[in-house]
DNA sequence: TTGTACGCGTTATCAT
DNA sequence: ATGATAACGCGTACAA
């Protein structure tokens, strides 16, 4: 099959390749009617611009990427959504990066930058302590979004990140759990390296017990099992499923995320636990089907469409020199619903 | 800041360009000294080859892409996750490519396909008939994957196709409905598009009633909006609330996908019903969720990890010339849980 | 307004 | 085993 290059159809409509370059980048110094022809042509014969001599060639390209690590998470897929119609809206086309979650983001961010002409990335999940020598080598801005707190140690002149405290978030958590009267909560809680999420969002639950003088039990500190997805439903089961094998008293259970405590609200059940009636149930996320599930869960809801929209706006900004980079905290929500009660009501188990 | 192409290295090393390509190509003809040496100024001065340079001249690429319609589904993303660690086992890259709802994944797929050196494609969601002609534009083989049946006027030859039958496996769930003593069953049903999943699953709905001689009840089957998602849970929660509106009786209620019966479950909670005591509730597609929701889901579970697998090889086998193009039916299996029970158990609503 | 010619960074071909 | 050089398809300075 014939595929036509910028050179067939400048011979074929009797023009040069520079004239024909034009029409197709909508530049302002060419006759309506020669780029009416040009374009009739190009339909004609089904002529597709070649990307990579583009990018090439090309200084400027009105694109920006998003780096997802973990893409099966709903609360990326939610962000996702929002940061590609803002994308659309400034008229900017989004390359949509996925990464293992072995793979170090920058060094693919690396990649994608020469090869692409990007002004700019955001990347969705994964951070969590770069050195400053491998970030400089991103030539482009970038924004970690969903990132609260980032180590001490990096440049913040380098980067821009927004999200919630995590810590603080997890906190407030914990403290509305203890404000029922519950003691004994146990967390389930995923990814145990240094600074991850999951770990701030255990420094929460222990500032919250410390700070109402209930001792930390650390039998009560259920860490997922490696290898099936530190966030998934699957691990908060099997995880419920131990601490309820363990024989600890328990009279409220959180997952630091949603994901984990769905998983583990079926473990629960099973177990003949009623929630929230015999187990108060708390997650950490907001994600979307929370709030459809029986019962539904309290829950951490972060400001999911803000901080897409910001992350965006941010980005452009930065870009367009209209800002500098800056470390942006959203205040996220204590959604009460129905997974928790009164320690009071509950029956004693144990 | 110094960004060195595949001449400065060469300079460096005091080598010829072909020699550094060479190196990085992990060609055969090269002197294993001076390969570690051009490899070791490559890691020194931080020098990433440029892809789209790459991309131009380049015959041969071992990458294919995944297009994917609608990321936010979990049920794509559960795909995903299988069909990027196939490709990773054959040491293929895996390009990801998102599309809105009212693009066009042929046109996109063309313009990938000249850019990148791809072998192949997998679709993932869309399709529903394209011109022959169209298709023909595509130069490297390509799967429509979680696509069951396709319109009879497409030529069969062009493409491959792997996906359970709808209409089949929908009639099954419904005729499990009709067994359990149902009579009464609405349906919350997406995209009402000709020829689209949605209308595949009425009609198995359709076919189940009328094989059973019952009388389908036009004012039982409730289209999802438009404009909120086909599939999402929001849809299920208001749909289902037109069903209750509306007054009209029913002991069972089968919504096309289980996000929808997801949504649909709170909307019938939060009505007085019981599930499934009050009333049975069915989905479709068997994702994840389905399975720790409380009551768990009776659905239709694909086999998402088999698909997943069988499409990738399919897709391998084609590009290496094993295999002709295949249009491979899996059979879906019901999957009897919490949801679902007898009519007679039910108390008699309206 | 239009066309010519060069170069972007790489790989493939052909010498050596 | 290695080097010189011609493409790859396009954008753009510059000339016309």
């Amino acid at each position: 099959m014939f595929e036509p290059t910028i050179k067939d159809i400048a011979k074929i409509c009797g023009v040069g390749v520079s004239t024909v370059s034009r029409a197709i980048n909508n530049h302002p110094d060419i006759n309506a009617e020669t780029k009416e022809k040009i374009m009739n042509t190009i339909k004609e014969y089904g002529y597709i611009p070649n990307n990579s001599a583009r990018n090439l060639k090309r200084v400027d390209a009105k694109a920006i990427a998003v780096l997802v690590k973990g893409i099966s998470n709903p609360f990326f897929t939610d962000m996702l959504k929002v940061i590609e119609a803002e994308c659309n809206k400034k008229h900017y086309s989004l390359e949509l990066l996925h990464i293992e979650s072995d793979e170090d983001e920058v060094d693919v961010a690396q990649k994608v930058i020469k090869e692409k002409r990007l002004r700019g990335i955001i990347f969705l999940g994964g951070l969590f302590s770069h050195s400053d020598e491998k970030l400089k080598k991103l030539t482009v801005p970038f924004v970690f979004s969903t990132v609260g707190s980032v180590p001490e140690n990096m440049n913040k002149k380098m980067f821009s990140n927004i999200g919630v405290d995590d810590r603080k978030e997890s906190e407030k958590m914990v403290e509305y759990l203890i404000s029922l009267g519950h003691k004994d909560i146990a967390i389930i809680v995923a990814e145990q390296e240094e600074k991850s999420i999951g770990m701030l969002r255990l420094e929460g639950y222990q500032d919250a017990l410390r700070k109402h003088n209930i001792e930390i039990n650390p039998a009560l500190i259920f860490p997922t099992e490696d290898g099936i997805g530190h966030f998934s439903m699957e691990n908060g089961y099997r995880t419920a499923k131990k601490l309820i094998e363990s024989g600890q008293r328990f009279t409220a259970v959180y997952a630091v995320a949603d994901a984990l405590a769905i998983g583990a609200s079926r473990a629960l059940t099973e177990a003949g636990y009623r929630i929230p009636s015999d187990v108060s149930l708390a997650g950490y996320d907001g994600i979307d089907v929370s709030n459809y599930i029986i019962p539904s869960l309290t829950t951490i809801r972060q400001p999911i469409e803000e901080m897409a929209k910001d992350t965006t706006k941010l980005l452009f900004d930065i870009i367009s020199g209209k800002r500098e980079h800056q470390h942006i905290i959203f205040e996220a929500e204590l959604l009460v619903q129905e997974s928790t009660c009164q320690v009071c009501c509950q029956t004693a188990i144990n």
